[in-house]
DNA sequence: AATAAGAGCAACCGCTCTCTG
DNA sequence: GCAGAGAGCGGTTGCTCTTAT
């Protein structure tokens, strides 16, 4: 026997809401305050199924809502957290005051996840340095638009020049089948450009940084209750949150769908699909052999190693024995299967779900050529003095790993002394770094 | 001027999680 | 522990509108 519908369908209005509507619903709320959605469209006189009312309420009519354009900083903070968190809108949504899931969901969807296919498009040229734009202010913006528009709706920002129209036809035409008030009070909005100044970009960071690493801690608690339920969605499933782009990779990794770039014949290994963060990077895509089939043997001896919880970067000989097998350099090796590791501990549920595929193969890889010429590999990384805590006995990878998170997060690290350690990094990098790091997380 | 194409986004849907009795 | 209700979340749909042809 199914569940009882949250509301009786028949005879509930469905669709725009009017303005009228909107008012029963404001004053109600104000006077009754939210919650009991369920009886709420009965009591307040509303013909609307209750989930409908709430909807309405938490993404137009609250006051608190922050109306206008996403922010330039707004928008990187909302391309950081995609990249770190991946589809949680609500949870990126909790650091954009007065920005709604929804809203951020169709703003990813229709602005920037769009914007990213054509970044890593126009970028597809022969050079062969890892661009990235996005993980800052989007360049994409300015540059890599597509030669002519073919048509279509125009921008927010388009439309906000263009006020005349919404204002006046909202004013004019008050239709009352159509454009409900909120749309009204949106172009007000608008109009007195009451787009609240966003915190600095610094401030931004630093609570970012704070919540990511907050985040990730909580995750890691979290991962123990988690993982047996993802692997059984995993192996019960096979949809779910597996990427378009990456297919079964029990026989090692394929491509469901050729890459744009392998398409145009281009070597695609150094563009970054950073914002994809379901998708194979492909400058991980290299020769150096950095991407091996996961067979389910390997999958259950990490899982194992997870389990026993005592497996530690270079030692142990669960390690070396994975190492001997797979014949593959010994750090990179272990940094690898650490960061395999870290997948399923440090990872949501979604990407727990597609890790015995997607996440296990996307992260098994070489860690050199991450950037064309800079060899790199986590060990060096962690040789880091911000990253490494030398007293520590073992490497702790979970720890070690926020700890680079957070250090990567900063901007004002000093990249000059790191630079002894790490090799010369360019900003450029960093963000590269963030946003390739953040997307295996 | 008409129309097709497509962008933007409000709203819906179905599922999961949490709370309560 | 269980079941039902309520709430929340993410994916999807479909309408509205703009723009190119």
């Amino acid at each position: 026997m199914g569940r009882a519908p949250c509301c009786e369908k028949v005879g509930l209005k469905k669709g725009r809401w009017t303005a009228e509507e909107d008012e029963i619903l404001m004053k109600y709320i104000q006077a009754n305050g939210e919650g009991s959605w369920r009886s709420l469209p009965k009591n307040a006189g509303l013909l609307r199924c209750g989930k409908s009312c709430r909807l309405r309420w938490i993404n137009y009519l609250r006051a608190d809502l922050k109306r206008g354009n996403i922010s330039p900083q707004e928008e990187d903070v909302i391309i950081k957290l995609h990249a770190s968190l991946g589809n949680r809108w609500s949870l990126i949504a909790s650091h954009l005051p007065g920005r709604t899931d929804n809203e951020i969901k169709n703003y990813w969807n229709s602005h920037l996840s769009r914007r990213i296919n054509t970044f890593r498009r126009a970028n597809s040229s022969s050079d062969k340095t890892p661009m990235i734009t996005d993980v800052h202010v989007p360049k994409a913006r300015s540059d890599n638009i597509p030669p002519k528009r073919k048509g279509g709706k125009t921008s927010r920002w388009a439309m906000n020049k263009n006020k005349s129209y919404s204002t006046q036809n909202q004013k004019e035409t008050e239709k009352p089948k159509e454009s409900s008030v909120s749309t009204v009070n949106h172009e007000d909005e608008n109009e007195k450009e009451a787009v609240p100044v966003p915190s600095t970009p610094a401030l931004e960071n630093e609570i970012l940084s704070t919540n990511v690493e907050d985040f990730m801690s909580l995750e890691a608690d979290q991962e123990d209750h988690k993982i047996s339920d993802a692997r059984e969605k995993e192996s019960s499933t096979d949809q779910g949150f597996r990427s378009s782009s990456c297919s079964e990779g029990r026989e090692g990794m394929q491509l469901e769908e050729q890459h744009p770039l392998e398409h145009e014949g281009i070597n695609g290994g150094e563009v970054l699909c950073f914002i994809d963060t379901l998708d194979v990077p492909d400058w991980l895509l290299d020769d150096g052999g950095g991407i091996w089939p996961l067979t389910d043997e390997r999958e259950s001896s990490i899982l194992n190693n997870k389990n026993n919880n005592d497996d530690v970067v270079g030692g142990g000989t669960g390690e070396e024995s994975e190492v001997g097998r797979l014949g593959t350099c010994p750090n990179k090796m272990a940094a690898s299967e650490e960061m395999e590791r870290v997948n399923l501990s440090c990872s949501n549920e979604k990407r727990e779900m597609s890790s015995g595929d997607q996440w296990f193969s996307c992260s098994s890889i070489s860690t050199t050529s991450v950037f064309d010429d800079n060899s790199w590999d986590w060990e060096s990384a962690l040789q880091l003095d911000n990253i490494v805590d030398e007293s520590q006995d073992e490497y702790s990878w979970v720890d070690n790993k926020e700890k680079l998170v957070s250090w990567l997060w900063e901007d004002d690290h000093d990249l000059e002394s790191d630079s002894q350690n790490l090799g010369d990094i360019d900003p450029e990098k960093h963000s590269a770094m963030i946003a390739w790091f953040l997307s295996s997380t």
